[in-house]
DNA sequence: TCATCATCCTTACGTCGTAAGCCTTATGCT
DNA sequence: AGCATAAGGCTTACGACGTAAGGATGATGA
């Protein structure tokens, strides 16, 4: 044999142990699965053991990778945030912020964890940086002050997280869930405890075809308009 | 699930026995312990075992009052919103809500954690089912129409919550840590990679006075005026 | 060819939530 | 007043968690 292959530069010669080992973990591979149990398993089945299983490997084999598991969540966080299509700064800014407003909104409800681990307050990541330099840009470029700017992002990122996070605590998911829940709830209490929210629910949450998602829009398109409005101030 | 009722009131007779025992505990005690350990050491300090410390008793103590970790939790949050003014249903509706979401933006600053535990979607608590109710009455009685009512109530709630979260993710917390830490941020990536971000900072966020939980009334404000130009829609 | 070093694994520790069951003491009935 | 009951609090124990310490393996670079 002694091939000598010159082991020109990066040799991809394959690895055949005993088993037929995984493909090498990266950081972006531990992240990704990461991402993908959350996902698929909510954030609270996200421990180190199980994400190790979930890649074929042990659970301190992650720590080459990744330095603990605030580390882990915020490189998530940051992925996520890569997910988003940034505002495009030729655009003008009205619709371009709807648009990234949109594509956030599509991002969280992707990965509805991301909101719960946002109060981490860590350091943000390259992808949050870049996200945000790219709002301030477009606000900025769209003629808004540096104080319009601090305003209407305030106002704008606000909406779009609290949104994700009112509609992850509304106890049910499904159109369908929501009447049985309601129900529930309610007479859990004296009848007429509630009386506005009782009739706001038969009147309307409970009518076919609602649902709390689409909210967002109107919300969004309001705040936008307003800011428009207040450009110049 | 039914919490557990506290004992039979009965006789007010004092107990005095060998060592002098703590107050008896009950479900409003826990609950208040577990709030104040929250608000000083954070939520992840609080554990059963450091919040049975807290009230002289043995972690497994709580479970005679508290269902188990989720219940105490879901507890503390509907304690939140029973700290927070309804809306006056008398008042006009923009000022009752004006000065409830200032009164919620106060709570939810005592008790940063809260944010971070509404998207448990739990059944919401007495307290919660009380405070909305009071929101819609409020709406409705301002000449808001169901639909109208709905969106009302996703801005504004997600607005106030969205605020809290964002203003708790900011890695810092004092305005003369800011500069120090957008500085270090800043500095980890080559210079001009963020260069809207940066002139940001720069020009508004570093300047003197500037404090981002300011920015919560312009866009409760802005909020407020759009809602009630659509308020007839 | 060998030394180095990154990768991955094994073991172990302290902490967590909580199930099971015991002991003590207050309560409610006679 | 006396007693049966059950509620409140305690002890012990289990399995899962994050991760420190250090060992094994195999790829890389001299």
């Amino acid at each position: 044999m002694a091939t000598a292959t010159g082991p020109a530069r990066r040799t991809p010669r394959r690895r055949q142990t005993a088993q037929a080992r995984r493909e090498r973990l990266t950081r972006e591979r531990v992240l990704q699965s990461a991402i993908e149990l959350a996902d698929a398993s909510g954030i609270e089945a996200l421990s180190m053991r199980r994400l190790g299983e979930e890649l074929g490997v042990e659970a301190m084999s992650l720590y080459t990778h990744v330095a603990n598991k605030d580390d882990l969540l915020a490189g998530m966080i940051d992925a996520v945030f890569a997910e988003i299509t940034p505002p495009s700064l030729e655009a003008h800014w009205k619709t371009a912020m709807r648009d990234r407003a949109l594509s956030v909104r599509a991002a969280l409800l992707r990965h509805p964890w991301a909101t719960g681990l946002m109060d981490a307050n860590a350091a943000p990541g390259e992808a949050t940086l870049l996200h945000h330099d790219l709002v301030i840009g477009c606000l900025r470029g769209g003629g808004f002050s540096f104080a319009m700017t601090a305003h209407a992002f305030a106002v704008l990122d606000g909406y779009i997280y609290g949104f994700a996070l009112q509609d992850r605590s509304l106890p049910f998911e499904t159109p369908e869930e929501t009447g049985d829940l309601a129900q529930e709830m309610l007479a859990q209490f004296p009848a007429g405890r509630f009386p506005h929210l009782a009739a706001f629910m038969v009147e309307h949450v409970l009518k076919p075809g609602y649902d709390f998602g689409d909210e967002f829009e109107f919300g969004l398109d309001l705040i936008l308009d307003a800011l428009e409005r207040h450009r110049e101030d």
